[in-house]
DNA sequence: ATAGGGTTAG
C-alpha cells in the first residue's frame, strides 16, 4: 500500500530524462516494506552520526583506557575504533603510535583495519602505504597470496578514499576471493573519483548485490550530478522488491532535492514516515534542505522542529534554508538559540551564518559572528574570508572588499573573484570590475561565467563595443557557456523554461505576473529585472 | 571491512 500510492502517480519526469517509464504491475501492494522496515529500524544499533552514541561509546573507551592498570590490544583497538567513530582519526593514529611503543600490547589481527580506517578518513595515503607494505613483508599480503578478507578491504578502501583508484583496483584485481564488501569498495571508489561509468560497471557486475550496493550506486550518481538516474535506479530496486534502509532514502531526498520536485519529495516523505525510518540523523538533514530547495520553507521548519535531540548539521541545514530566503534575522535567531542549547557549531555552520548576514545586507552582525569564530577555535578559513569578501561587496563596499583580499593569507580562488565581480556589476563598478574580469580570464581562460558577467556589464551600460568584443574572445578560446534552464513541477507535470522563452502555451500570462512584479519592485526602489539585458 | 546529511558565486 505504502509504496504503490508513490509509484502509480505520472511520472513525467522519467518521460523528460529519457528513462524507460515504470510498469506498474510487477509488485504487488501486500508485499510493501513498512513492516518488517519498523522491526529492522528499531533493531539497528544508533549510527556513528547520532551525538550521543559517539560520545558514550568513546567515554566507555577513555574510561577503560585511563583507569586500566594494564593494557592489552583490546583496550587500544577499542580506544582506536571509538576514534574513528566520532570522526577523531588524528587522535586515533596517535593512539596506534602508542601502542607500537608498548611492548606489552602488540597489533593484533583487529588493529590494522581500525588502523586503516583512520588513515582513509584522514587521507593519509603514506602512512596507508606504510602499513601495506608492512602486511605484505609479514606475507598478509604477498604476491601468490593476496589477502581475501577484511585486511584487502580496509586496503582498498583506504586507497580510495585517498584518491588513489588505480592503486585500489590493482588490488581488487589481483584478490583471489571478493566478497560483496570489496566490491562495494570499489563501486564507491569509482564513484567518489567521477568515474560513475565504471561504478555502473561493476555494480552490474557483482555476483549477489547488498543494500549497500544499490545505496552506494543511488548516492554516486548524486554526487555525479545525475539525480534522475538515481531516481531510475531506485525505482528499479523497488521493482525487483528490494527493501530500501534509512540510507536509501538519504540519497532517494538529496536527488529529488537536486531536482526540486516537492510533489516527489512530500511523497517521499510520507513513504518513509510509513517505513518508520528515524529522522534523527542524516535522513532528517537531507529532508530540511529538500523542503528549503523546493520552495518550502514553513515544512522544513516543521520538520526541523520535530526532531528530537537536534544535532550540529540539523541546525546548520534549517540556518542554511532561512538564509537561502533572504530571511537573515530568522537565521540569526536560530544560531543564537542552536548556541543556547549548548550544541557547538562547526566551521559549516559559520559559513552558513555568515551567508545569512550577507544576504540580508547585515554587515556588522556579520563581522561580530566572523570575531566570534575564533572564541570557538574554528577558522577562519578561506571559505569564510570568501563570505566576508561577498558580505563588504554585496552591500557596496567594494573598496573595502579589495582591501580585505590584499590581506588574506593565500591566494584568492576563482570564487572570490567571481564574487566581487557579480557585486561590480550590481553597482555599476565598472573599473575594478573591468581588472577582475581580466584576472579571472587569465587565472580560468575556460570557465565562461567571468567572460559572461563581464559582457553583461558592459550591456548595462550600453557598451557595444565592448560587448562584442568579450564575446568574441569566448569564441576564440573555444569557451562555452551552457544556458542555464529551470523547471517545476506542478500536478505531476514538469515544466521546463530558459531565459526569455515562448514555448509554453501560458508564457503572456506569466510575462504578465512578471511585469506586474518589476512595477513593484521599481515602486519599492529595486534596481532589478527578470529580463537579461541581452534580451 | 563497504553506503548516507549541513556551506560560499552566478
Amino acid at each position: 500500500m505504502a509504496w504503490s500510492q508513490w509509484r502509480s502517480l505520472p511520472s513525467p519526469f522519467l518521460s523528460l530524462h529519457g528513462a524507460p517509464r515504470e510498469a506498474h504491475h510487477r509488485r504487488s501492494s501486500a508485499s510493501s516494506p513498512p513492516f518488517s522496515a519498523i522491526s529492522a529500524a528499531s533493531l539497528r544499533p544508533p549510527r556513528h552520526g547520532g551525538r550521543t552514541a559517539a560520545v558514550s561509546e568513546l567515554e566507555l573507551a577513555l574510561f577503560a583506557f585511563t583507569r586500566e592498570p594494564k593494557l592489552s590490544p583490546f583496550h587500544y583497538n577499542s580506544l582506536i575504533r571509538a576514534l574513528n567513530r566520532a570522526r577523531l582519526p588524528g587522535r586515533a593514529l596517535s593512539v596506534f603510535v602508542q601502542m607500537l611503543h608498548d611492548p606489552s600490547s602488540p597489533p593484533d589481527r583487529f588493529t590494522l583495519p581500525f588502523v586503516l580506517k583512520s588513515c582513509a578518513q584522514l587521507g593519509a595515503i603514506e602512512e596507508g602505504a606504510q602499513i601495506h607494505g608492512l602486511l605484505v613483508k609479514i606475507h598478509v599480503v604477498s604476491e601468490e597470496d593476496v589477502g581475501a578478507g577484511s585486511l584487502a578491504n580496509a586496503l582498498i578502501h583506504m586507497y580510495c578514499q585517498c584518491g588513489r583508484i588505480d592503486l585500489a583496483s590493482e588490488l581488487f584485481n589481483r584478490m583471489p576471493r571478493r566478497n560483496d564488501v570489496s566490491w562495494n569498495s570499489m563501486i564507491d571508489g569509482f564513484a567518489k573519483c567521477g568515474d560513475i561509468v565504471s561504478a555502473r560497471l561493476l555494480f552490474d557486475e557483482m555476483p549477489s548485490r547488498n543494500i549497500v550496493s544499490w545505496n552506494s550506486m543511488i548516492s554516486g550518481y548524486v554526487h555525479n550530478g545525475l539525480p534522475d538516474e538515481a531516481l531510475s535506479l531506485f525505482l528499479r530496486s523497488q521493482e525487483l522488491g528490494i527493501d530500501p534502509d534509512e540510507s536509501t532514502m538519504v540519497g532517494v531526498i538529496s536527488a529529488i532535492s537536486d531536482l526540486g520536485l516537492l510533489g516527489w519529495g512530500k511523497r517521499a516523505h510520507g513513504f518513509i514516515t510509513r517505513c518508520g525510518f528515524s529522522i534523527g540523523g542524516a535522513l532528517g538533514v537531507s529532508l530540511i534542505t529538500m523542503y528549503t530547495r523546493c520552495g518550502s520553507i514553513s515544512v522544513a521548519h516543521r520538520v526541523f522542529s520535530d526532531i528530537p535531540n537536534k544535532n550540529v548539521a540539523h541546525w546548520t541545514s534549517i540556518i542554511a534554508g532561512y538564509a537561502a530566503y533572504g530571511f537573515a534575522e530568522d537565521s540569526l535567531q536560530l544560531f543564537s538559540e542552536m548556541l543556547s542549547s549548548g550544541v557547538k557549531p562547526n566551521c559549516i555552520t559559520f559559513t552558513s551564518v555568515l551567508n545569512a548576514c550577507s544576504h540580508g545586507g547585515l554587515v556588522e552582525e556579520g563581522m561580530k559572528v566572523f570575531d566570534l569564530m575564533r572564541t570557538y577555535g574554528i577558522g577562519p578559513h578561506q571559505q569564510h574570508y570568501g563570505c566576508l569578501v561577498d558580505l563588504l561587496s554585496r552591500s557596496g563596499l567594494v573598496e573595502e572588499a579589495l582591501e580585505l583580499i590584499g590581506c588574506l593569507p593565500g591566494e584568492p580562488g576563482p570564487v572570490v573573484w567571481g564574487t566581487l565581480l557579480a557585486a561590480c556589476r550590481n553597482h555599476g563598478n565598472i573599473v575594478i570590475a573591468e581588472t577582475i574580469a581580466h584576472k579571472l580570464m587569465e587565472l580560468e581562460p575556460d570557465y565562461g561565467g567571468s567572460y559572461v558577467l563581464l559582457s553583461k556589464l558592459y550591456a548595462d551600460l550600453g557598451r557595444w563595443g565592448d560587448f562584442s568584443w568579450t564575446r568574441k574572445m569566448m569564441e576564440e578560446n573555444g569557451v562555452e557557456k551552457t544556458p542555464g534552464f529551470s523547471w517545476i513541477e506542478v500536478d505531476g507535470d514538469i515544466h521546463k523554461f530558459v531565459m526569455g522563452d515562448k514555448f509554453h502555451p501560458k508564457h503572456r500570462e506569466m510575462y504578465n505576473v512578471l511585469g506586474g512584479m518589476e512595477h513593484h519592485l521599481s515602486w519599492a526602489g529595486c534596481r532589478f529585472s527578470f529580463r537579461d539585458s541581452e534580451q
